[in-house]
DNA sequence: TTGGTACTGTGCAAGCCATGAACACTTCAT
DNA sequence: ATGAAGTGTTCATGGCTTGCACAGTACCAA
């Protein structure tokens, strides 16, 4: 039973590479889809995700903008199809622990995210696309043994990615002063008014308690998101552990 | 000691009100600062977080795009102040059980983001804006008397805002049945594409584990992200805790 | 009182962007 | 070979952010 692919949300049935091949008539297509989504990979990872915009992608190829169009339905599409493929492949996990295998996941997510950061501001609406399934369906493989019903398994997926989003995004958007000498010794100035400018202005409301955690050396410390990636990590699989210890008893 | 504004990322000096009154001369501002970002937030809540774009809050304001930029410097530092405006003021918490706080703290937020999904959209380049701290002032007041230490603290804060943040994302991205009904009823007809059609794609690409469990009933169930927050939630509390029972010990 | 000056909102403009319509051209099916 | 289908082009529209020059307004100082 075909479903109706009209009622699809946009990009959902070509990132699973379902295209209603017409006839072969009309001139052979210059290009493809592939190369399209690989020449837009590209500019995100250079430039970030703003600029795999239709014209300069492009112009890369060496078109006008209005013939991406003859390949891709609308620019919503393409940027399905850039996420999907920018997710890459899973890692392998190891079989035999489940929390262990999960940490592993969870790591390279991480890593992931922080290798493309721009992955981190596409807006997320389409469910589930290839390689987003198989690093979803990797994950689930290693959690089956644990007992833990359908749901409860997804849900633990979800808390792992979560915490794997956000905590990259933190250190995307509050880089470490290490990031910043690497890049522009000047953004150490800058570092220093955001400590020294949020100190005053949080005292002087009486948010001590932020205030307070805000001074501490630790924050803004080199890798502090690395860490808190880490002390994260380890309350969530704690608290899955329980669970699965509970449940079994 | 001022520190120097300028090199504060854009929007921060301006959200915590910081501003520099010049001489009060020439004409008298026929707007403010605060209208503009009420309007904005009229906007934003009623279509999305695009329609607040300049010419359109200028339109409501009866006044040219331009004109806006004579009390905001540019579009991201509107954002900013209308994210922080948004946010709003966190709730009261009891300050006998830190858990039950933190569960009312995150449940609130969960709450808040599904009321103004598009606040999930803004991207968080800005660290701390008053309302913003407020929220994670009143979490850490609470989770004082633990003993935790700042960093530790500040981590349990973050598990805790990704999880509900991600949640209410999950819910928005993936409509109920239950609220497709209510909107729109050919929506359903998109559901059950959804449903079909990812399962034959799961299916014949060998992601069993996966198609498993988007094929358990409970997948796109009534309310099924609600029931998924609680369930994360209570992992990161349980695994809070028992770091709590761990470092007291 | 008067002149200067700083600040306001406006018009005009440039330079991005996504997207639509018309059109010429190429290839295949009949 | 002729027509239909498909491809890439140009032209066009309307959206966006943002810069610059300008006219007007209100305050300060003389």
């Amino acid at each position: 039973m075909p479903a109706d692919l009209d009622a699809l949300p946009p990009g959902l049935a070509a990132a699973w590479g379902v295209v209603d091949v017409g006839g072969r008539r009309g001139p052979k297509p210059a290009h493809s889809v592939d190369e399209i989504v690989a020449v837009a990979l590209e500019l995100a990872d250079e430039e970030g995700i703003a600029a795999a915009s239709l014209p300069k992608v492009a112009a890369r190829i060496g078109v006008t903008a209005n013939a991406l169009y003859r390949y891709v339905s609308s620019k919503e599409e393409l940027v399905v199809l850039l996420a999907d493929r920018a997710w890459g492949d899973p890692p392998k996990l190891p079989d035999t622990d489940w929390r262990a295998a999960a940490e592993l996941w969870a790591h390279t997510l991480f890593d992931h995210f922080l290798s493309r950061p721009w992955l981190l501001d596409v807006p997320a609406t389409v469910p589930l696309t290839p390689h987003n399934a198989a690093w979803l369906d990797a994950l689930i493989t290693v959690l089956r043994p644990t007992g833990l019903p359908g749901p409860e398994m997804l849900n633990c997926a979800y808390l792992l990615d979560s915490h794997a989003r956000y905590g990259a995004g933190l250190r995307r958007n509050m880089p470490t002063p290490a990031s910043l000498r690497r890049t522009n010794p000047d953004h150490q100035r800058a570092t220093d008014a955001v400590r020294t400018f949020l100190n005053s202005q949080l005292r002087t409301r009486n948010l001590n308690a932020v205030a307070d955690v805000v001074q501490d050396p630790m924050f803004l410390a080199d890798e502090p998101s690395l860490d808190g990636f880490d002390f994260g990590l380890a309350r969530i699989l704690d608290g899955i552990e329980a669970h699965i210890r509970k449940r079994s008893a």
